[in-house]
DNA sequence: AAGGCATAAGTTACCCGTAACGTAAAATGG
DNA sequence: CCATTTTACGTTACGGGTAACTTATGCCTT
């Protein structure tokens, strides 16, 4: 008991004392076990368990790294679940972070099984729910329109004067986010009375090489594409480098808009039409709030994290 | 007592009890509390800590990717640490993830403070050390032997005809791998009667940004540099960037190299001359010696994951 | 019908750290 | 110098699951 009290520097004890104990820390090389501390429900864990659905995409890659950092700077630690996009994937994995007794949970997407719902109610937990903006949250929720972002992008290159506009995605259970853009894609760009055809590479992760096919296979269809909006940005260089292979000028021939604004867009000497996200932000926001919920403070339940249309120059200039 | 057997289907009860124990487990929506298990010290834990240096840099990411995958097919769970290449920060995160019980842990690079080590003996749990191949390691290693891949490269160049050469890269109180890799390449390349010009941006993550400034500055205190070797891909890429900036020519200017091998680097039209290295195959395999070694199977303490040079046509041609 | 023996279910103790409470010695006060 | 407070340290109990052991019940055997 003594011990107990000088380790965590409660005070009650002497000088003398606090030497032998640490003398005896140092020689057994003793490292208390949290487990017991969290066991007897005398404070919480400080776990956080975290669900990605990929690390192949670098933008979650970037949203982990936010959230890691800023839990680390509070001295809690990311349990990962990778969901591959399946609610059946996240359930399991719920059900076992659970059992872990977590401080809380970050989630990425707003749609899970009813099982896992129940089980988010009950574990009564902070709960956070990143990517899609949730107006209406388990718990907590950050992220940013996703249908208004598409939107945003359909608006921006009908008013350039694409009037055939192409889609190259892939579909996932859970790729709610990516529809919700197509979803609103299509409304302002048909509002503006231009047409999409969709291409969709289901089964397939959202990365270069889909991009690539994709595109192949989206022009092969329909020739007359005077502009194709990516899933992301990884399947639009995917495209660009299909495009650069097959002699098409961009944005001369056509042009190619992704999403998500990748660090190398940034740097690349043609500029990558994108919608900018801070997924390092978001992620910072996540594990903020969360700490925020854990320490009592005031938090608001839903944030907007916000998004920027990048004009970029791998579509056709205004003027033009 | 009765519900703990039926709850791990240990028989010893009829099925009555059975019946009425799952009804109570459905309507109390009861979850076991690992926590008491692995406390009681009748298990261990299902935790693996995992230290990666960060999540920015995408070969990492796929090293977390493989093995929170493989990990996850055994029903263990990943406790991420970014360590932010210093030994300091994985120390501390050693030392707080240890008081968590974990069942093992997985390091990224082969050095660690003296603290780090000693903890690491005492806590008497498998460790894997990845990245680095380590021929004495703490416990197990795999990874690959990054000075013979920067020799390799440096061989590959020289025989190119290159004489001139460049390197750009960061520099982190533990970015061992990329030191090792320059210090193989050193060797060939002088071996070979070539030259080595060094610019290292201090303090810089190794991606894209650094890679333009690097080259920048390469080019701007040595005119004469035929080709430049990159610490890795994501760096070639800001270099690439660059000198089509400038409008040099490549490889007909100037020669670019990378390491890694990055997926986007083999749908680029100009297939980026680089060193492949399976990284989710790497994860998988620290995963599976991991796993190996907590079902007391016979697992070696060293594997090698090998790495192939990719000649790509960001360099001169052999016959040039 | 008594003895032997599965089977089903209950009881006790333990894991380790800490809250709550107890106690002895030293310090303080009038 | 005795009463009171403070300081330092000790004791007990608890948390949830389970190993090890005990008890109760029903079944079969001879």
């Amino acid at each position: 008991m003594t011990a107990s009290r000088v380790l965590r520097g409660e005070g009650g004890y002497s000088e003398e004392t606090r030497v032998k104990v640490m003398e005896q820390v140092d020689i057994l090389g003793y490292l208390p076990n949290r487990l017991a501390t969290v066991f007897a429900g005398d404070q919480s864990s400080t776990f956080i368990g975290v669900s990605i659905p990929d690390l192949g995409n670098e933008v979650f890659a970037q949203v982990l790294e936010g959230i890691d950092r800023k839990l680390g700077t509070f001295g809690y630690q990311s349990v990962l679940g990778l969901t591959q996009h399946t609610q059946k994937e996240e359930e399991n994995w719920i059900r076992t972070v659970l059992s872990w007794q977590p401080a809380g949970l970050i989630l990425t997407g707003r749609y899970h099984s009813p099982r896992a719902t129940e089980m988010l109610r009950n574990a009564g937990i902070p709960v956070v729910e990143i990517w899609d903006l949730n107006a209406a949250p388990l718990d907590m929720s950050v992220g940013i329109n996703h249908f208004d972002s598409g939107f945003d992008m359909g608006r921006y290159l009908t008013s350039l004067g694409y009037k055939n506009l192409g889609y190259v995605g892939t579909s996932h259970d859970t790729a709610n986010a990516a529809t919700e853009r197509l979803n609103g894609f299509c409304k302002a760009v048909e509002g503006a009375g231009g047409a999409v055809v969709k291409q969709l590479c289901l089964h397939d992760t959202a990365t270069y090489y889909p991009g690539f096919y994709g595109t192949e296979q989206l022009l092969g269809s329909a020739r007359d594409i005077e502009c194709i909006f990516f899933q992301n940005d990884a399947m639009a260089f995917g495209g660009l480098q299909y495009c650069a292979g097959k002699g098409l000028s961009v944005p001369q021939d056509i042009g190619i808009a992704g999403w998500g604004d990748l660090p190398i867009a940034s740097v690349m000497t043609q500029r990558l039409t994108s919608c900018h996200v801070s997924h390092l932000k978001l992620g910072q926001k996540a594990a903020e709030m969360m700490m925020g919920r854990l320490t009592d403070e005031p938090v608001p339940t839903c944030t907007d994290i916000g998004f920027r249309l990048i004009p970029g120059s791998t579509v056709r200039n205004a003027k033009a």
